[in-house]
DNA sequence: AAAGCTTTTGCGGGTTCCCGCAAATATTTT
DNA sequence: AAAATATTTGCGGGAACCCGCAAAAGCTTT
């Protein structure tokens, strides 16, 4: 059995080369790349169908590297091993993932036995499996007081990369005013107004934008490649 | 001697102990916490005054810890080992580090005889020695045409914080049409218009955020940081 | 099919923002 | 000190934003 590494940080690729070891004797090659595309490149190659990768990586973070080998093998069994818990790379897993796919999504926190588990779990039995940590999603005061929802999401990534109602009406094939409904809601739940003083008004866009950060519900990468997205819509929509 | 490591990330605390233990044999004890709350704590009751601390920590950063680190003992030598070149710890870190305090700036995929080097010009020398990556400040296209100026980094600050013209001039002590005349140079240099399509206007305060972001300008640590700033502010001023 | 609830949409107006223009100040050069 | 240059400030207007209100369009539930 052949799995890659995919891991721009050389400790931590040492101690998941080792973690793998010992947790599966049945490993007989381990590959080792540092960035998305490379991991593509390789799966791709050597025809690996077992993965192990960080998400936050340079150019191509992990969860675009996914989208393209699950497009080319959606059988590919790929364990997301980061550093942190934020929402944003739970949505953006869930976008990428083909129906029928193994996935899991580990903290680099956990000890290694959950990790060796989870390497089990997903690289040999096929299994979901997704570290309860990461469901929490609530440091308390931080947090959005409610989940969002996929549209009301996709606003929020739109408002963050700046367009204006107007375009993302366009984008989303919304009414303006609709737009500006979930934008309402937006600010809302990501609590735009309750936080600090009550005499204080803020630009409720940009406040915004700061707080969706704030409570990890949107990460730079997730914006690098929102808007990586948004120039392909533009392109194709001349 | 006596010298505290303050890092979060088990991997890299431990290859620091070692590379500690390597370069600097008159290192007799080594602490090691694992947040910056904990390190001022430990810096104080240990009366150490030779430190190595990661910049990106939950709570209190590298930065904060630093300041109070060095209110109290100005002669303390800081060496700040980062995974990020980012301008925005640059910034933090020159506007905390006292005239004649020594600090130094490596990253993390410096090689080890660096790392080592960067020990001992720090530590025992009391140098001041800023890696050279860190001055490159960023790949061509992505960084801000020319170099923010003190006063619009502070208005950059405000204006990611989600404050309106009106109250940046107040905390700043500017007229409003002064704000409103570094926001044009801010967009200027970050960027804001020309990127994307030509023809999409965008909102040009959340796109100065996001540039300011993408460019690695200010990042979300310094945005938490500055957000702690600005309460305190805000309850001086009543 | 009617009644009841939710979501979408348009309208309108009060704010804030963006920014050109020109006068007032401040800073530098001669 | 005068002249030249740069920065700050006020004014004003068009555009975008925020959001209440109520009608229209989609849904559930009886």
């Amino acid at each position: 059995m052949k799995v890659l590494i995919v891991e721009d940080d050389q400790f931590h690729a040492t101690y998941l080369h080792e973690a793998l070891a010992e947790a599966l004797p049945e490993v007989t090659e381990i590959f080792h790349v540092a960035d998305g595309a490379a991991g593509e490149q390789e799966a791709r190659q050597g025809e690996i169908e077992a993965i192990v990768m960080d998400l936050q990586m340079e150019h191509r973070n992990g969860i675009e590297a996914a989208r393209t080998i699950w497009a080319e093998r959606p059988q590919s069994r790929i364990l997301f091993w980061s550093n942190y818990a934020d929402d944003a790379y739970l949505r953006g897993i869930a976008q990428v993932v083909p129906e029928e796919s193994a996935y899991g999504y580990v903290l680099k926190t956990a000890s290694r036995d959950r990790l060796k588990l989870a390497l089990r779990a997903v690289l040999v039995e096929a299994q979901i499996i997704v570290d309860r940590e990461i469901h929490r999603l609530q440091k308390r005061g931080t947090a959005p007081r409610s989940r969002l929802d996929d549209s009301e999401f996709d606003v929020l990534i739109d408002l963050a990369l700046g367009l204006q109602d107007k375009s993302i009406a366009e984008r989303r094939g919304m009414s303006l005013r609709t737009v500006q409904n979930r934008l309402l809601s937006l600010y809302d739940k990501l609590g735009v107004s309750s936080d600090l003083d009550e005499h204080l008004t803020l630009n409720k866009r940009v406040r915004a934008l700061n707080r969706a950060l704030a409570t990890r519900t949107i990460n730079i990468e997730t914006l690098e490649a929102a808007q990586r997205d948004l120039k392909t819509w533009l392109a194709r929509r001349r």
